[in-house]
RNA sequence: GCGAUCGUAGCUCAGUUGGUUAGAGCGCCGGUUUGUGGUACCGGAGGUCGCGGGUUCAAACCCCGUCGAUCGCCCCA
């Protein structure tokens, strides 16, 4: 590669053959899925103003503090390219009177941007898909949510990875058990982790998940959420549990499953490979594939009235990572002019078999000698020779023997 | 942001304690051969060894920096 071709842009990928495969097989089972649970699709903007995730996620939060491409415009206003969807969809909410089709139930998919050390299933530029019920306070728009997430996985054919769910509260409670937590930290603080001292101040409940053999003593008997509940958030998880028992969705409590952003309210959840399953190998040191919880409280945050929602986002290069590589449809024909003298019957014959939904492909380049080789390293289910300089039809018609190879051949001999 | 490993043709990789003109397989291009089928043989193109500096008579190889990839931490989808 000459030097002054330029490089790509750290941690973006060019997905290309059966990488970009898998990914469109998960943004296709995406869409049908979603069509089935009557969510809409939205087309949003891949940049916002900075206050809108600023305001949302949480100044404190590491997205916020390090992770966003920011950058003024030439009037002078800070933009920033979305590192999430919510806060995009819940402004889109407020700004354009989704109001009144409330229950409203969006899905999109897309891009986003985090200025993060790229690593296996971490990138800068990423892609998500996504799904967010807004204006539903009640457990059952969770239990739909969760189980449009647990078919989707089903149908990308991902069997080893669990929903792991968790419940944060009501903001009462939710206090209540941080403060309880950060008095319980304190105590011991000299024996934490260094991190797990930087998180006592900035987000005291991601301790619970601390890794470091030196804070694992105290997790266990850390106090639980479970005793700060209030009866009303106590209720509203047993419904949402019993829902997703009645919807067939097999999950596990993980009591210190908590999530990133602040908005989070009430039901938490993240579907993790198992332990020592072949997902868990695939993904690296990664290990959440598809997240999510409920977020009450941002439709204040950014202005507007008190909303209810929730809402979920899988990232697509790890989804396709589990999937893994996917081959390239077959062809329906591939015809190779063996003859140049042949070549406009072929051009002729190639554009008839594409107008009526043939796949096709034409090899008339190189030596021709070497043509019938190359065509018949491409996978297809019918291959068509014109080798004689003789009108009508063409010398062969080779293929699998399959429906596909007799539709052709058919389609080609009676024009039908 | 921190720590570790790695970077040689389009791809996968060899390359000795530093020593002429840096190699192989696959792929690509051409020729011959074959002709109900991914044949075989011959030839060719393609690399300032990621980039920049240093040590040395001499660097793909040793040293420093830088960019990138991968792994762990952190964080998250």
């Amino acid at each position: 590669m000459s030097k002054k071709t330029p490089q790509a842009i750290r941690g973006t990928q060019d997905i290309f053959g059966s990488d970009a495969e898998a990914f469109a097989f998960v943004v296709e089972t995406f869409e049908r899925v979603r069509r089935l649970y009557r969510f809409r699709r939205v087309e949003m903007p891949v940049f916002e103003k900075t206050e809108v995730f600023a305001r949302s996620l949480g100044e404190t939060t590491d997205v916020v503090s390090k992770e966003m491409y920011s950058f003024d415009d030439r009037g002078g206003e800070s933009l920033t390219l979305r590192p999430e969807f919510t806060a995009g969809i819940a402004r889109a909410f407020l700004t354009n009177g989704w109001q009144q089709y409330a229950p409203l139930k969006v899905a999109t998919h897309g891009p986003l941007f985090r200025y993060e050390r790229p690593q296996k299933g971490r990138y800068r530029q990423f892609h998500q898909i996504d799904a967010e019920v807004i204006g539903a306070g009640e457990p059952q728009a969770d239990v739909e949510l969760l189980a449009m997430a647990d078919q989707l996985l089903k149908e990308l054919g991902i069997a080893d990875v669990t929903l792991h769910l968790n419940t944060l509260g009501d903001v009462e409670s939710r206090d209540a058990w941080r403060a309880a937590l950060i008095d319980y930290f304190r105590a011991v603080k000299d024996q934490l982790s260094k991190d797990s001292q930087d998180r006592l101040e900035k987000n005291p409940l991601r301790i619970l998940d601390s890794k470091d053999p030196r804070d694992k003593p105290f997790l266990a008997d850390a106090l639980k959420i479970d005793a700060f509940l209030s009866d009303e958030a106590r209720a509203f998880f047993a419904a949402v549990t019993s829902g997703l028992d009645a919807a067939g969705v097999k999950w596990v409590r993980a009591e210190s499953l908590v999530r990133g952003l602040d908005y989070y309210r009430h039901t938490a959840f993240e579907f993790i490979p198992d332990e020592g399953s072949a997902s868990a190998a695939a993904l690296g040191s990664q290990s959440t594939v598809l997240g999510g919880g409920r977020y009450d409280g941002l439709m204040e945050s950014l202005g507007g009235a008190a909303t209810p929602a929730v809402g979920w986002a899988a990232g697509i290069e790890r989804l396709a990572m589990l999937v893994g590589a996917r081959e390239e449809a077959k062809a329906d024909a591939v015809i190779v002019v063996e003859n140049d003298e042949r070549l406009d019957d072929a051009i002729s014959l190639l554009g008839k078999l594409r107008s009526c939904g043939f796949s096709a492909e034409m090899i008339a380049s190189g030596s021709p000698r070497k043509r019938f080789d190359k065509a018949k390293k491409i996978p297809a289910h019918a291959l068509v020779s014109f080798v004689v300089t003789d009108e009508g039809s063409p010398m062969r018609i080779m293929g699998d023997g399959g429906e596909c190879h007799t539709a052709v051949e058919s389609f080609i001999l009676t024009g039908r």
